[in-house]
DNA sequence: CAAACTGCCAAACGTTTGTTTTATTCTCCG
DNA sequence: CGGAGAATAAAACAAACGTTTGGCAGTTTG
């Protein structure tokens, strides 16, 4: 007994087994519980203190778990990332798309879509911190590949909702359109709770974008 | 003879001696140049890889030196990243006041600045990303109320110039103030050169917000 | 010229890093 | 009840990390 290693704090009962990847009755999704344990737990370091800060241990740390097992169902750190990644766009994404009424005129679906991704961002906020903060220049070419076309799945919402709305012929669409994503984005690195709602704050953009914010003359 | 440790690629003619902080004649501003040349290589690493990726072996072979050499003009890695970041503040505050005529109606100090501001983005981009990209939440309390201390001293430009300017009654100018500075921020990570100029990008995102961007019904 | 001091190198420090390997424990199935 | 397979612990690995130490070369100063 030299050096006494990592240690788990509850020194938990060890169950290994044949807990096997589930397929739940939700849609035939496989699921596989473990595995969403690791991704949660990462979401948290990497929107604490970033990717780079976090290390594995303390990913293993939060899931209960030693670094060395987290091998068996991630192959390298940089796979965590992309899964988190990954995950982050479907949950933001999918509460994007359940709040548009296709039914709707274009404005109503952009205040729904910008409301709901507001909101996603503070609800979800572990996981959209990893959306926002960690930028895909910064990683090796086939991670951000993967983080670009997630990004890309995700935007193409708003690509579609703006290429609809009925905007004077001055109007660049597409920096209107990054305007609108870069003003929401950034909402989260401000926002506090105890003032407006995000969803408040999120139509109060679109309002500043829409209208003349200019006072008459 | 163990370990080689580390070796700089040109075995370069070794000068001590006292090449001392300089009081150059630009308004007797204490100049240490080799100080500068650690932010300035230190500003490129943390704008390639960022803060937590970048290693001080890394910022000293940019220098042009060994790593523990830089300890004799910072005392930790956490005080060159205070050091960039204040330089970063201080070259791009500079460019945005002089681009401010203080005689000027508001409507044109607030394009003025931005487009100043934009400018700086791009062409001071290694010194920028630090400001854009290194989140203050994410380091130790020292730092961060420097950091911190830094931003808001240059966001108070924006601060006089929207509090001066003539709004529409409903809008929030807190919100507005800071729907353009996300924009003009993020515009730094998606900016391509090919396109628009940056000054074109700013001065378009401020009529967006000033103007009805919607067709009229 | 000698003393003092500056700026750096060279080498090492102890710790932490991502990852691999091996062994062990538990569960399920036949 | 025994064997197969899943999920983990335990331990170790080399490499990389931020930082410290000691000394030396060169310059400035008295």
């Amino acid at each position: 007994m030299d050096v006494p290693s990592e240690k788990r704090s509850p020194p938990r009962a060890r169950s290994g087994g044949k807990r096997q990847k589930v397929k739940t009755p939700n849609g035939g999704q496989v699921v596989n519980p473990r595995r969403d344990d690791i991704i949660k737990a990462a979401a948290e370091c990497f929107a604490n203190t970033g990717y780079d800060a976090t290390a594995m241990r303390d990913i293993a740390k939060r899931t209960g778990i030693l670094a060395g097992s987290i091998y068996y169902h991630f192959k390298s750190k940089e796979e965590i990332l992309v899964a988190v990644h990954e995950e982050a766009v479907r949950r933001i994404r999918n509460k994007v798309l359940k709040a548009i009424d296709p039914e709707a005129d274009a404005w109503t679906r952009l205040v729904q879509a910008s409301t709901a991704y507001a909101e996603s961002l503070v609800s979800e906020r572990k996981f959209a911190e990893v959306i926002i903060t960690e930028f895909p220049r910064r990683r090796s070419r086939a991670v951000r590949e993967q983080l670009v076309s997630h990004r890309d799945e995700f935007e193409q919402i708003f690509r579609d909702i703006v290429e609809d709305l009925p905007l004077a012929p001055w109007v660049d669409r597409s920096i209107w359109r990054l305007a609108l994503l870069s003003e929401l984005a950034w909402t989260m690195i401000w926002y506090r709770k105890g003032g407006k709602t995000a969803a408040e704050i999120a139509e109060h953009l679109v309002a500043l974008l829409r209208y003349r914010t200019a006072a008459a003359d």
